[in-house]
DNA sequence: TTTATCGATGTTAGCGATAACGTGATCCTT
DNA sequence: AAGGATCACGTTATCGCTAACATCGATAAA
């Protein structure tokens, strides 16, 4: 018969009788105890079923465990195995994480970051803030430690860890002209995105490397979603300009352009490549596959936990920035680089990359 | 000029020159308050940039607004919908939620309930369970309140949302077997997941009530992923048994086994139809679109969720079962069944089903 | 023996909030 | 005008835990 949960420390202390401060010392493996208190300790602990609880332990020692992950919106693909991996690495340090759902709004970015200061949460990881930098700095000061991914600001004092998504799109770029495209459009995702900014300059800088001329009106803003990209795909394609390659701020955004280009009648890739950008699992599966660039999310989520309990532990230098560097997977719907045109680092996997985790669903064998 | 945030209510107190039970009074909306005085204070805790601490608060008042959400795998599409219905729901209560990935190990299924206990949350949503009944119900025992998802357990005292999974997979056999077909297969999932025997049940009673034969070598439980569908798949295609229907646990099976058939050289649906469940976004974009089983996801979590709030609110009646049915949809990975044949219930959608929330990632047209 | 050392415990004082009750004014009642 | 509401606060006592210091016997060093 176990006992209800309102089982104190100080009821355990007087069933052992001992003080509770013997008792909180057999809790925490500290300080000298004998092995006979601390068996008898541990066998009433055991028998009332008792259970410490922290948020009395948190209001002394100032430290609550927890953390707080702030997503734009956990159902993009783009955010679970970050998630995830924000997640594992936490209870491995006997972290947990809250989950906050900013759904691209403003409003709700600073409710979120509002409550985990209240929660007192020991520190915060921010994906792809979309408050500007005004909002967003006075918000993060006031948080004990915090991560920034994919997003830069200046005097935040933030760790960052992001994917160097200006590189990944002139990689992108660099693989069109290299099969012979010239007429580049970019579905650039949101506004108020930070990655989306970086990627529409590495946009830019790999066009006039290569010395052609960027046209304003082939870079649209949408939301990164299938139906944001297929409205942007629909207006590009509709539009006067020929155009015969899509750069896309994700992977979504790209499906959605897929769709666009199958309901005009645009065959992918002969009349236009198309290149998404995560690898997220759609990528490999839909028809025809999309090349992209990819980037281990796990890996960002973990890495950002890690660095933000590094920095929990010694909150020593203000500077951390963590860069990740994508590569370009190439898949049906761009077309082999010409030969001479060495598109350097990229791959085109026989099957779908070795996930970085045990049970990670696989990509898998390509459908075509 | 904002201060930092080690400000507590007492000197929010000592500056405006007032009780901290007076602070605490404007904090909370609670007793009568002066208009000055409430003013002042409310000037008070502005200028000194004060936050409450909701941990001191949570220590007196035994409630924490947190709340648990424990799923198996958040990468796994089925979740982050789920996860997304619950943290809006929660937020608009004011509440907040943790995010426990359990990772199909029993290990850590305990490890994160524990972990929760001892955060003492208001409440948990258990998803997918695969804890054996008697490991998980101590656990849950020790929960202020606990709402499970597509699990059932006895003596509990917990709140149940279920997806009718048995008659979901009854919709589905009949509708292949509406479609001509006579051989059917199950990939089962894990033999730990309830909702998996619910759908096995389904399966077998349907055959049954078509006075077919149930032959237990062409039930195959698999992990729920893409590979343990695709291996699950080539197991069936590959054994003597002509197969030309395949029940799957979930879309992600499904999808596997679509790669284990074009990889055998299986046609579908002319040779082998294929019936997923879940409806994730990934089906409806696969070629050839997947059939499956839909629901809303988004429900189940806000259900859950505004569940445990009401069992929260009013301990009360020990009970509460919310069943969602769900809906078959047709899609090319099927034939269309018989004119005769009527398949009740049954929606062959022009374009994706519209979704409930608004900025959700709509599944869109099917590319076909 | 005396004293210092140390190991094993107990005592006291909060952490930052709210619950519950107490206390003067002020304002009606009758 | 005395008694009782009502209003607008203030006081006190926890909530369950740990930090920091105090204690106390036993062993080692002088």
């Amino acid at each position: 018969m176990i006992a209800r949960s309102n089982v104190t420390i100080a009821d355990v202390a007087r069933e052992a009788g001992v003080s509770t401060q013997t008792v909180s010392r057999v809790l925490n493996n500290k300080g000298e105890i004998s092995p006979e208190t601390r068996r008898l300790v541990s066998d009433v602990i055991q028998r009332l079923g008792y259970r410490p609880n922290s948020v009395a332990r948190s209001l002394v020692t100032r430290r609550t465990l927890s953390l707080g992950l702030v997503v734009p919106d956990i159902t993009n693909p783009f955010f679970p195995e970050i998630a995830r991996g924000a997640e594992d690495t936490a209870l491995a340090a006997g972290y947990s994480v809250f989950l906050c759902n900013t759904t691209e709004q403003a409003e709700r970015e600073v409710a979120v970051l509002r409550l985990l200061e209240e929660k007192r949460v020991d520190g915060v990881v921010v994906c792809s803030a979309r408050l500007p930098d005004d909002q967003l700095v006075p918000l993060l000061r006031r948080q004990r430690t915090v991560v920034l991914v994919n997003r830069i600001v200046a005097g935040a004092a933030a760790g960052v860890v992001r994917v160097d998504d200006a590189d990944g799109t002139r990689q992108a770029v660099r693989h069109l002209l290299g099969g012979g495209r010239r007429r580049l459009a970019m579905l650039s995702g949101p506004p108020a995105s930070w990655g989306g900014r970086e990627r529409v300059r590495g946009f830019r800088e790999a066009l006039q490397a290569a010395g052609l001329a960027v046209d304003p009106e082939l870079i649209l803003a949408c939301p990164p979603y299938l139906d944001g990209g297929a409205r942007a795909a629909r207006r590009v394609l509709l539009s006067r300009r020929a155009v015969d390659g899509l750069v896309c701020y994700n992977d979504l955004v790209a499906i959605g352009a897929l769709q666009a280009c199958r309901e005009l009648g645009a065959r992918v890739p002969e009349d236009v490549a198309v290149v998404g950008c995560d690898d997220i699992l759609l990528a490999s599966l839909v028809t025809p596959p999309l090349s992209t660039i990819r980037v281990s999310k796990y890996d960002i989520g973990a890495s950002a936990v890690r660095m933000l309990l590094d920095r929990i532990a010694a909150p020593g230098p203000e500077a951390a920035e963590l860069v990740i560097r994508p590569t370009l997977v190439a898949r049906a719907s761009t077309p082999e680089p010409h030969p001479a045109a060495g598109a350097a680092g990229t791959t085109r996997p026989a099957a779908g990359g070795a996930a970085a985790r045990p049970s990670a669903a696989r990509a898998g064998c390509e459908p075509g």
